[in-house]
DNA sequence: CCAAGGAACAGAGA
DNA sequence: CTCTCTGTTCCTTG
């Protein structure tokens, strides 16, 4: 799930929980992830004080103050969660003590990671992100013979957009997933936009997309999963035409559309 | 039980009986296995005659001439067994009768599955096979940190070898399970092949592993599963050094070794 | 530069 | 006793 809404309402309950309070101390419980945890990791961070929680794209930032690091940067890889409990977890990777109670990283598959320092959100070769994209800047980004599904999940072209959200915006925008990038033009860059803005929106609205065990928080669900349109719907109805969903593969992963409501 | 050797058996033993004989008729008692078996899979291959039967890794293959499809293709997943009799069986799922007798495909678990069609073995993504795997081979596959009793259950690297058998050629080359492929080299990737071959001709030789019911042809047993040195054998002595056998979880499956004789 | 495939990883489900 | 799929990204090979 991680996608731009898990991750922004990951964000928003790590904020409500633990602004201003103070980082008591830190465990690494297993290094091996995507990138390994850096061996002085705790003590960058250890006695910091969370001044604020943002996203930018699916990696999520936190900004510390008296602690050797200004800031703090995870990426949920495909399996990662943070959850807001005392409880230990089998794929627990990092804990941190706030004072008033512990924010744990659980990451089964391993693809996530975690990395403390200063200027972190500098080091991501970002686009835009997906939330606040602009008409013009999405347009620029349209261009060449790949297929609009992969440029949609090019996180250096457009920030925040996965596997999940790629299918559901394409869907309500009305466009064919192997449509080539640039030949998305006109009108259909506008539906597109508007695509994006209420698909993330209203997913944010409902805390994300619970599958495959998701939470969030206090072991808290998202409802997004309720409301794909396509994702993971093959051979159901379309919702709009009742034509069956079909299910292909693009660049090693799925993809689900409307052969009716979706032309090229 | 299906990995190489006893699909090798099944193999051998459905070649003996039914080359050159001719498909009368054929039934799918219940098409709901991993993979449905196709509707029209009984009219692809009836008429057909068989003009050899071999073995590609794990899965079966049989090609046929004056038959709609010119090869018809299983895999036996879990449980999945060929017998040569008339009798009905609970888990039966489908029947080929031959003008010699009935070639009947039980499979209780549902794993296995079977097609019709042409080049079908050209689909498969196999490594080389285990039985004729050449040194230079399988130096080339030992790569990356994944751990070499994972690897060698690879269908993709290595053609056939399963959880069973996989653990016998490790104690047999005297190789760590949890040892990294990369780290498997020089004289351990010698022994590595030798054992891949003797373990897995001396298991043909004895008709495969017979365990949980498994039987081929006319009900007949395999003998292997009474020659295991480390398989199943969790508390045992090991047979070279009296130490006790060790049973492990390895990425979802079971993993013996003896922490004696084999080393990382 | 692009495209495609693999690698990293663990669990669920068929 | 099996295989394929899954929310991501990065690297290598043409
Ligand atoms: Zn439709
Ligand atoms: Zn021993």
């Amino acid at each position: 799930m991680p996608e731009l809404p898990e991750v922004e309402t990951v964000a928003r309950s790590i904020k409500k929980e633990f602004l201003n309070c103070k980082i008591l101390r830190v465990r690494v419980t297993d290094c091996r992830l995507r990138e390994p945890v850096a061996v002085d990791y705790p003590s960058q961070i250890a006695g910091g004080v969370l001044q604020d929680v943002s996203r930018r794209g699916k990696y999520l930032l936190m900004r510390l103050r008296h602690a050797a690091a200004s800031e703090v940067l995870f990426h949920l890889g495909m399996s990662g969660r943070m959850l807001l409990t005392t409880e230990f977890h089998p794929h627990e990777r990092v804990r941190i003590e706030f004072d008033r109670g512990c924010l744990v990283f659980i990451d089964p598959r391993r693809f996530g990671f975690t990395r403390a320092g200063a200027h972190l959100a500098d080091s991501l070769t970002l686009g835009p992100d997906a939330l606040d994209i602009s008409r013009a800047q999405l347009k620029a980004i349209l261009t060449g013979k790949r297929e609009i599904k992969e440029v949609l999940m090019m996180q250096n072209r457009i920030a925040g957009i996965g596997n999940i959200y790629a299918s559901e915006i394409l869907f309500v925008a009305g466009i064919h997933p192997l449509t080539p990038a640039d030949a998305v033009t006109g009108q259909a860059v506008y539906r597109l936009q508007q695509a994006i803005y209420h698909v993330l929106r209203e997913a944010i609205r409902l805390k994300g997309s619970s599958i495959a065990d998701f939470y969030y928080g206090k072991a808290q669900q998202g409802g997004y999963q309720n409301r794909f349109k396509v994702y993971d719907r093959e051979g159901a109805s379309c919702i709009t035409c009742g034509t069956k969903i079909i299910k292909i593969r693009q660049c090693g992963r799925s993809t689900w559309f409307c052969p009716q409501c979706q032309v090229r």
